[in-house]
DNA sequence: ATTGTTGCAAACTATTTGCAAGGCG
DNA sequence: CGCCTTGCAAATAGTTTGCAACAAT
């Protein structure tokens, strides 16, 4: 059983605040890859109060933690995922959206570029574009 | 044996213009994947009063003509590589460089996905991240 | 009570756009 | 000559920052 998201900030010094339980809990519940705009219009109904710069500062605390991972899938805005174990991601060029990919295996792959690159290696993201199947069917 | 740039330019109708030669050249040239602002700053001495706005566009054409290929390495930056076959990059988290990973075979990764997602592909970007050997001496 | 956090507005950076002057074909 | 392109400046979009009021510990 993991810590919750209260311990773990305030093991860290942090504040628990209940923007920052709402702005977790977001990002944890779905799977769409949030941008700090959309999780921001997400909450609006709820914390009507809340400013986009809660939501930056936030997932600023949150990347810290390594309790989301930032994706930079080509767009012109970051997204974020709580799920922060390393996995491709796929994004669709005709409406947008970001799924993961799942049942991949990625190690041989990485293992390889280890072998070969005289960096050291600490992370990767890989990023596959296409069309997903409600965008191929709305042709 | 390719095509010269000034040919291409013609043949779709783009003008020829000492700009966009020197801008293609300078992307040609280099394996450091420049950014708008790189390009801009090199070009500088030789073409003092070239804008950066006459960066991007010439840019924007080159990428039409796919001549370029646009990398999102996670910085807040994009950066572009003439090298427009598709390849694997990987980004030096200290000093921000990015280089080509070499004699990697991506395919066999490449078809396990399309084997596996639902999407329709076209493409992939493949990004490390790591420290690159000058950075791990400077210790 | 102390210190970190919020929310607003302003600052900032990368990129794009409008438009008059200039250059290619 | 006509139309595309340039270069400047202003606009835009995403993100960050400064600061006073406020809330968590």
């Amino acid at each position: 059983m993991e810590k919750c998201i209260t311990t773990l900030l305030r093991e860290q010094g942090f504040k628990v605040t209940p923007q920052r339980l709402a702005i977790y809990q977001a990002l944890a519940a779905t799977k769409s890859h949030p941008s700090a705009e959309m999780i921001f219009h997400e909450l609006q109904p709820v914390y009507p109060t809340m400013s986009l710069a809660t939501v930056y500062k936030t997932i600023e605390i949150l990347k810290e933690m390594n309790l989301v991972q930032v994706l930079n899938a080509g767009e012109d805005s970051f997204r974020y995922d709580a799920n922060t174990e390393s996995h491709p991601h796929i994004r669709c060029l005709s409406c947008g959206r970001v799924d993961d990919l799942e049942g991949v295996d990625e190690s041989v792959f990485i293992d390889q570029v280890a072998g070969k690159t005289p960096y050291r290696l600490t992370g990767q993201q890989f990023y596959f574009y296409g069309v997903c199947p409600a965008c191929q069917q709305k042709t």
